[in-house]
DNA sequence: AATAAAATGAACTGTATGTTCCATTTTCGC
DNA sequence: GCGAAAATGGAACATACAGTTCATTTTATT
């Protein structure tokens, strides 16, 4: 049955992502201690991909001989070549704006300044991305949906800069089907229509230093109301955190003094379609079922 | 006067960009293989990293003894110390989102669902960035703001999906002190307003597919009464594309059907941003001078 | 043009590294 | 619980590597 080191045609992986699937499909199979090397390069793949065997098996907590062992067992000749792949995950992983924005051969002049001024906003987004990726919270992004999912309506309030943001929540809820309310700031409306909320109903406020007054002064009184506050705004200091019932800290890069909405509309979006997924699956109500 | 290897007391650089700036400021004073090496290795980062002395020799065209003397000739006490700072670069280097989306050490179940949405935007975004700054071409951008620096009032014109980024636009330029009018789908004032645009104004018009009738129906009109039309939209089939006098093709990535806005968003800061500049230091009126 | 100084090429060397080997322990089948 | 097979630890081994050295060439100085 076990045709060991005879037909191994299963061209070993030469990229990573596919010895990644290699290494999970066998982790069952894989002995205690070429698991423990298994589960920790998965967990320190620059380690390996730097390391020498010996640095490596000691900070693994295993013998240099397991790691051989453990690349003989997918089917590498040897650790040297199982590195390699290591190596060049790093190679082909895509450099970042700020990288390309600076290391050029030349001293400076890498394209127009109009081509820099872009770059630079490309930077901001780009960087904003990476902040929001890293701090974003999964218990407060599905506290928020929560709250959101259990609301007849959703009122989005934003002035000035956070306008765009809301104006896309507003678009984005209407194509999905979920009853949406924009306080715009050109209507002198907001009163009226705050007035009709109800703890039945939730808001989401977008705001950033420094915060329009209009949108923490609607909050306050919505909040006061009983409806819940979801805001999404800048610090710990932000009147909006005061009275929110969750809210979401954004820190977007800025160029030129622009700040970058980059991440606030990813964030935007992900509460947007978070909602209606759930919504969508009403069986799985509380608890995000995990579809395919 | 030549205080050599005796008081080197300019820490030498740990990381990356430190070294590039030491490598570029002593360029010129560098001897022949030398500076060789040293082009070989702001060119191919990853080689440094990774190879060794003999293969980087090798492919650099040189004696492996020059490598380290290159190192030495920085201040390093030899090749490898060197090669640290190459790999440190890489080790830094922040996960792109794609990775880190499909990397994690378990399965599947990494973060709830309603976090897998919003990594499913940020992704996106992310990916359209990259895609934005490899696509961009300097002189469409130049053109286009040139076009825009030229005209007295700058019409905005967006529905739907892309109305956020519009309105932005417009809080933008006019916190930079330029006249602008947004065309809104509400008011049913469109055609009044947009019968004031002369050929001394400029239309800013933005629409993906499917494209927005209003907007590609404004577009047209205005470009019929002379009035410049910047694009920006999705396709070199877009009808925008026709009458517009500059226009820029955006790939933006989606994710569950909705397309991201990041790589718009910075476009149009970048227009914006570009346009004030010019204005502001109208003494250079056509070239963009080199600014700090 | 002659001399000194710097730069370069190429072989050599000590070391650090991956790999192999074998004794010991653990796991599995009967 | 016994025996076989697999897995593991640890040391020995071969080699590939960075770094050194020295002869030769090139460049600068007088």
């Amino acid at each position: 049955m076990d045709d060991m080191a005879d037909t191994i045609s299963e061209a070993l992986p030469r990229d990573f992502e596919a010895l990644r699937a290699l290494i999970l499909d066998r982790r069952e199979s894989l002995p205690k201690r070429i698991a423990q090397v298994a589960a920790y390069a998965l967990d320190n793949p620059d380690e390996i991909a730097f390391g020498t065997a010996a640095s490596i098996a000691t900070s693994a907590g295993v013998q240099p001989s397991t790691l051989i062992r453990f690349a003989q067992h997918l089917g590498y000749d040897g650790f040297t070549s199982l590195q390699q792949v290591f190596r060049e995950r790093l190679r082909e992983r895509t450099t970042s704006y700020e990288e390309r924005l600076t290391v050029v051969r030349g001293d400076a002049d890498e394209g127009t300044s109009n081509r820099r001024i872009v770059d630079g906003f490309l930077a901001a987004a780009s960087k904003s991305l990476d902040v929001m990726s890293r701090n974003l919270d999964d218990e407060t992004l599905d506290r928020a949906i929560d709250i959101l999912h259990g609301a007849e309506t959703i009122y989005i309030l934003a002035r000035r800069r956070s306008y765009p943001v809301a104006s896309y929540i507003a678009y984005a809820l209407g194509k999905l089907g979920v009853r949406s309310q924009l306080i715009e700031s050109a209507s002198g409306l907001s009163p009226e229509i705050i007035s009709f909320a109800s703890s039945r109903d939730a808001v989401i406020a977008i705001s950033f230093s420094p915060y329009a007054s209009a949108t923490v002064e609607e909050a306050r009184v919505l909040s006061a109301n009983n409806v819940p506050v979801i805001a999404i705004t800048d610090s710990a200091f932000s009147p909006l955190a005061q009275f929110a019932k969750v809210w979401f800290e954004v820190a977007e890069a800025d160029f030129g003094g622009f700040r970058s909405l980059a991440a606030t509309m990813a964030l935007a979006m992900g509460l947007t379609v978070g909602v209606a997924e759930l919504r969508r699956g009403r069986k799985g109500k509380k608890s995000a079922s995990s579809k395919g």
